[in-house]
RNA sequence: CGCGGGAUAGAGCAGUAGCAGCUCGCCAGGCCCAUAACCUGGAGGUCGGGGGUGCAAAUCCCCCUCCCGCAACCA
């Protein structure tokens, strides 16, 4: 039975170069995604750019060049980490692109006119950061940037009434309608609601925002919140303004896979846009953790940041896309440390995974066994639910369960002792077993580690099956 | 009294009442097909602290300590 699954990731800001976290949701999204593939479903996997915020605007200045030239530098950047990371979207949407501009306008249009309204906004405002800063974000009254006190100032901007929402909100939550994944955050996310919605603003002055942005339609003093229309990406990415086949096919999305930072503007901004416009609701709500070094977090000026293109330069794609996945916590945050990363590789690529496959086709290869593969993939339920839960690191480690299955068979079996002492017919049935566990192995392994799964492919539906070179060397210590 | 998450073997985690488990690492045997790989066994924890309920608590209730987020127009 083949369905349609659409996926998101979240669409990072651009002003900074690609973090591992964001990697971590490439990756896990990924998985998901050639998961769905696997199983028949069509599938449609969007990732994209956040481009239509200010510090874009800022950092241009700084760099002396136009703040188009930045952002089409920097999102190559990410564009460049969806290709080393081997991730397999259909899409990369691109905030500063006319379709999605026509359709986040579409969206502001089509919401309920009484949804929509105008509103003083009076803040602390900082000339030199050209930024709004709270009274917490101060420092003895000051900007924390340029050590001065920032004016007051008024500006009429357009607010959503959030209020509107509220019951429908807790109802959509609650019921997992809209679902929102691990339950934690499902807890997060209504006792949020719960506490009472305040209306927010989804635009700014076009003079503020240096005529950056999308404007708003109808009022050309203003140009949209970098919320309203990051949040539109997910439809706009279909054809939503002109209601194209993909939107009318693939919306709404089956799945929202994002950090945990964000999960209010997923959880309660989003559905209440969207019901406002009338379009259908989003389906599940994934919510990962984030990636710490050292227990603490990863910034700049500690100098602790893991770079995901250094990492791959390093070792490869294939293991750090099973890092990410096995041993980073799927929904919990997680340390980041490259003993366990080097201790990861060795253990179960090198000395497991790796092994295993040239152990199985070397015994197999001296013996000159001819192997009957049983393509059929077996129902494989508990690995489906692990799936379906987004448990990564549980499903690999069902799958490292049965590598060493095969690893226990073959030390219990002892093949060459049978070759030995010529009992033929008993070594090609327990090589047989054995080979074709591995290649069950390999269609687990697809949606993690696809490069890896299509060379112990080959390697056994080849001809003649022969030992090739290590899948994962060892490490130089 | 702002809200939430966490504290279980050296590391990372599972375990919502019934003899405390998994992976890695460590130690000792075995095997010799394989990338000094693989298999078996072992050491290692008063389950953050204190109190309570129960025949029985990591698991339920109360108090405390420490860590990490969020606290709204700021990914």
């Amino acid at each position: 039975m083949s369905n349609k699954f659409y996926i998101t990731t979240a669409i990072p800001y651009v002003n900074a170069n690609p973090h591992i976290g964001f990697a971590l949701e490439l990756v896990q999204t990924d998985a998901v995604a050639r998961w769905h593939r696997q199983q028949g479903d069509e599938v449609f996997f969007l990732t994209g750019a956040d481009e239509n915020s200010l510090k874009n605007v800022q950092a241009a200045e700084k760099e002396g060049i136009s703040t188009r030239e930045l952002v089409d530098k920097n999102t190559q950047r990410f564009i460049d980490l969806t290709n080393t990371l081997n991730i397999s979207n259909d899409d990369f949407i691109r905030t500063v692109s006319d379709k999605h501009f026509a359709g986040a306008q579409k969206l502001w249009s089509t919401c309920k006119p009484e949804d929509i309204y105008k509103k003083t906004y009076k803040g602390l405002y900082c000339v030199g950061c050209e930024q709004f800063y709270t009274e917490k974000e101060l420092i003895d009254g000051k900007c924390p940037e340029h050590q001065k006190e920032p004016e007051v100032v008024e500006e009429e901007n357009y607010f959503f009434k959030l209020s509107n929402y509220q019951s429908k909100l807790e109802k959509l939550i609650e019921s997992d309608e809209y679902r929102v994944v691990p339950e934690s955050r499902k807890n997060e996310v209504l006792s949020f609601v719960r506490m009472g919605l305040e209306d927010f603003s989804i635009s700014r002055s076009q003079a503020r925002a240096k005529n950056w942005g999308v404007p708003v339609p109808g009022d050309e003093s203003q140009v949209m919140y970098v919320w309203f229309d990051a949040l539109s990406n997910y439809i706009t990415a279909l054809g939503y303004d002109q209601t194209g086949e993909e939107f009318k096919k693939f919306w709404p999305a089956d799945v929202h896979v994002i950090g945990k930072g964000i999960i209010r503007f997923h959880a309660v901004y989003w559905p209440a846009m969207l019901m406002s416009a009338g379009v259908e609701l989003p389906k599940n709500l994934f919510v990962h953790g984030y990636i710490n070094i050292d227990g603490g977090k990863m910034s700049k000026s500690l100098g602790n940041v893991i770079d995901p293109f250094v990492l791959v330069e390093k070792y490869g794609v294939e293991p750090v896309r099973y890092y990410l996945l096995r041993y980073v916590h799927p929904v919990l945050d997680s340390d980041f440390s490259t003993k366990q990363f080097e201790q990861a590789y060795t253990a179960d690529l090198a000395n497991g995974l790796g092994n295993l496959v040239n152990r199985v086709a070397g015994l197999i290869e001296q013996n000159d066994i001819v192997i009957k593969l049983d393509k059929d993939r077996d129902a494989n339920d508990e690995f489906d639910q692990l799936m379906a839960g987004f448990l990564f690191d549980q499903a690999l480690k069902y799958i490292w369960d049965k590598i060493a299955q095969v690893d226990g068979l073959i030390s219990e079996t002892k093949p060459w002792e049978l070759a030995k002492t010529s009992q033929t017919e008993k070594l090609t049935e327990i090589l047989n077993q054995a080979a074709n566990s591995v290649y069950h192995i390999s269609w687990l392994l697809k949606p993690f580690l696809p490069e890896t799964a299509e060379k112990i492919e080959q390697i056994f539906t080849a001809e003649k099956i022969i030992k090739g070179t290590p899948l994962f060397p060892r490490l130089e210590s």
